[in-house]
DNA sequence: GCTAAAGTCTACCGAACAGATAGAGTTAAG
DNA sequence: CTTAACTCTATCTGTTCGGTAGACTTTAGC
């Protein structure tokens, strides 16, 4: 389960891209339903990280400071939750052997979870917000291209 | 992450199984380097479960219930760690409205998560406990087949 | 410059969960 | 009837989650 402070934090970079310019913390919280200190702590988080940017004072509000094409899924859940992988011998981010376990390289069930984390990344490093805004992503399925698992 | 204690579960069934046989819980428990109180309640979880059939008394132990062609990946993990949907109001086995989220259809958050959701059962409802055992499946990579995305 | 309204920063807090550990109880073989 | 196994329930410590509080800083406009 990803948690409730990363959905916040992908609606809230939805709610920007969608706006196209500047946003108020209250506004943002408001249209989507996110307590406003609790989004404060995110947005300064994700400004941290480089993916928005914001202005102090009246008139001021946060916007998204990279292009909604290049802030990707994968990105804004490593930054709030951490490792997308389901092992910490398997993340790329924060990599740690397992403590108790012995051979890495003949681990079954390493080999399992890393086909897991594979097509994890397969999505969520490839689906930006801009995908998700775009009319055509509302379709029901993807056709075809790099989608097709979707259907096995 | 998967829990510690469902690689745990993993583990001690990966035992069983390559023992072929009753294994007491001491044994597994030393052989797979996992705290012997913890794996008990483990083993009587996945007993309930019907995983596994147990024997009390002097030359008691733990056997499996079901041949390791039949247990997956998904229903160990489903037991110990609870859904696998990255999002409640995608769970199969738990299913719960996202409380914040006003339109689920048109979420989209949700139908990115889906695709993630989608693929890991993929894998994890397909792999099984005897496939992690069998030397096939120790190539580096499987061939063809439902395995491609892993490549893309 | 003062004030109102915005973002910034640090601390805290209650509930739940993770990862165990403890110990008394029950069963069965020899 | 003792020993060695599984069974059950409780407890514990530390961390994380989801959120709240409040003092502080910056800026626009009068």
């Amino acid at each position: 389960m990803i948690s409730q402070k990363a959905k916040y934090a992908l609606r809230a970079l939805l709610a920007l891209a969608k706006e196209g310019d500047s946003l108020m913390i209250g506004e943002i919280a408001a249209r989507k339903n996110i307590p406003r200190k609790f989004l404060e702590q995110i947005l300064l988080e994700m400004k941290r990280h480089g993916i928005v940017h914001s202005r102090r004072g009246k008139l001021g509000g946060y916007s998204l400071l990279m292009p909604p094409e290049k802030i990707t899924y994968g990105q804004v859940l490593r930054i709030i939750d951490g490792p997308i992988a389901p092992l910490p011998c398997l993340s790329r981010i924060a990599y740690r052997r397992c403590p108790d376990c012995k051979t890495e390289e003949t681990c079954e069930i390493r080999r399992v979870f890393a086909r897991v984390a594979e097509s994890a990344r397969e999505v969520l490093d490839r689906t930006t917000i801009a995908d998700s805004l775009s009319a055509s992503f509302l379709l029901d399925e993807p056709e075809g291209g790099a989608h097709e698992m979707a259907h096995l």
